[in-house]
DNA sequence: GAGCCAGTTGTTATTATGTAACGGCAATAT
DNA sequence: ATATTGCCGTTACATAATAACAACTGGCTC
């Protein structure tokens, strides 16, 4: 397990025990293999098979709490996760931008995005609960 | 099966041998089928059921297909599919507003959206080849 | 502490979704 | 007519996700 990761699982403790939430075992070994996959995307069996010993179950039921948290994202175009760390204002409105070779994800935090859809949606009267916003390409390090 | 499906399929059969492209049966049935879920979604296992007496394979070929011409979409955030009659620009790019409530799939066309992320992604060196634009909600008669 | 409650976990089984592989058949081309 | 290509039927399998229920844990209250 990488340095940064441990780091990284101390630091989610705290704020979780601030907000009353309870970082369990195995919340935090699936936040932690997460993480080992280094911003790329892992799929829920990926982490089951990463951890050993482990029933899928398991591992997504932490999913469900990781992304309720807005410490992970759901892929829904990969069935897969990405593990989010920084934590950006409302979280529910992001864009990623996922690299179909390295499979990094990156996420855009577009208000103008936001807006643009909310303004061209409201035109049919339809009211938004959720947005699913995947972009799929080339990074620019894969480009090369 | 509705009189308008049937009419639907006849147009599709005549544009597709005009492209050349086959129209088997297999296709026919299941695009009907689709189209018999009359605008709302429907998911492969869905068809397979309402088929009777076809494997999840034929089914799942037909769709590859369907969506390949641009006869049907596949919904990412649902694992389903919606039939697609109308013929628009590129079709490449739209995105969907899907009501949670009635299942029906409304498509946008929104050149100023695809502009608009076009714009933030060249940002980031990022190449984009494909969007998932999903936008879950209700629509406007689901929400009285 | 004893009892209680909500949330969490372990376990098993099951359902849902999607593909691989291969042989045969049908349409078209040479 | 024969070769080629694409399509189909079938079987088996692979992957993804959930249901249901019993047991445990941590924090409450009395």
């Amino acid at each position: 397990m990488q340095a940064k990761t441990k780091e990284t699982i101390a630091a989610i403790e705290e704020k979780l025990t601030a907000k009353g939430e309870r970082f369990t075992d195995a919340r935090q070994s699936v936040m932690a293999a997460l993480l080992e996959f280094d911003a790329t995307t892992a799929k829920a069996y990926d982490i089951v098979e990463a951890m050993g010993n482990v029933k899928p179950m398991t591992v997504y039921r932490a999913l469900d709490f990781l992304v309720a948290q807005g410490l992970a994202h759901r892929i829904e175009s990969l069935n897969a996760y990405a593990p989010c760390v920084e934590n950006h204002c409302a979280h529910k409105d992001s864009q990623y931008l996922i690299c179909d070779k390295c499979e990094k994800v990156e996420e855009l935090h577009s208000h103008a995005i936001d807006d643009f859809i909310a303004e061209q949606t409201a035109k049919d009267g339809f009211k938004i609960s959720t947005k699913v916003i995947e972009i799929h390409g080339l990074c620019s390090s894969c480009q090369l």
